[in-house]
DNA sequence: TATTGTTATACTCTATAACTATA
DNA sequence: TATAGTTATAGAGTATAACAATA
């Protein structure tokens, strides 16, 4: 059936993905939030005042991408974006009052999407896969997010 | 750090599927084949006579999109498409002498890419974690690749 | 009527290059 | 000279709708 794929750890990887993606979205529907801004918006809260840059490298997402994102947000009313006071040229950005409710509200949806896609698998389980998918992604190039996007 | 994604699956699965897509194209440099081709291509070869539509619906590609991928392959020589003899509206496919030798080229460096990616694992993990995996892709929505896309 | 393949099209995600303002 | 943010743009990948030929 699947032949030279079927022992491929990438190409499980890609489809188990699939299969998460397709319930998060359906389970999101409504909030406004996908998957990237949601994770920009936890970042963000995770991290007070940080600028776009920082969180774009945390997030692997290109600074050129991140201006977008971050417009939506604040337009949304979800994060605070003012000019950092330390270095001009960034911005320190903060969830707002809305946001946390907004993130209150796309984690308690993602809680029950995640016991969707888990339900087969034990506590431990979930665990292990935390664990093992944690030591692949350590294995990342070094500068995901951008770095030096210019010549 | 991560804040409210640290305990998401789904978050990690993104990650880890983004490091091994970086390592993949990389280790497929020079061959013109990437993901997706790649995986039409094994599923031709494991299913000879498939056509267009059944193969897509086994990776989740559309019907739509599978047009472009198939004249691909087969502009490049890897796959032969000719009238199913037993239903004239569809293609019976299968892989060429060129496309064996291509896919088994492509299988070797994909061998060294998941080693790569996987040596921080021992084979009993990365079996499990082929096992943990499977069990969450069988959660896809019936209906992935296609069905109707019509109105 | 349903299905195979097709075209046209649009939206998201991601990537590069070049610019500005600060440092 | 390097960095933060910006703009413009291009390429994948994926989605829908409508059509012709065949079943």
């Amino acid at each position: 059936m699947l032949g030279a794929l079927a022992p491929l750890v990438g190409y499980h990887l890609r489809r188990a993905l699939s299969a998460f993606s397709a319930d998060f979205t359906a389970a999101m529907e409504g909030t406004g939030l996908r998957q990237v801004p949601l994770a920009v918006l936890a970042i963000v809260q995770a991290n007070p005042g940080i600028n776009q840059g920082a969180a774009g490298r945390m997030l692997g997402i290109k600074r050129a991408n991140m201006v977008a994102l971050i417009n939506d947000l604040v337009e949304k009313g979800l994060i605070d974006r003012v000019v950092d006071v330390s270095d001009r040229r960034a911005f320190s950005l903060t969830v707002t009052k809305a946001g946390i409710a907004a993130l209150a509200d796309a984690m308690a949806r993602i809680e029950a999407h995640e016991n969707r896609m888990l339900d087969e698998l034990s506590m431990a389980e979930r665990a292990l896969l935390l664990d093992l998918l944690g030591r692949i992604e350590r294995r990342s190039p070094a500068g995901d997010g951008d770095e030096n996007g210019d010549a």
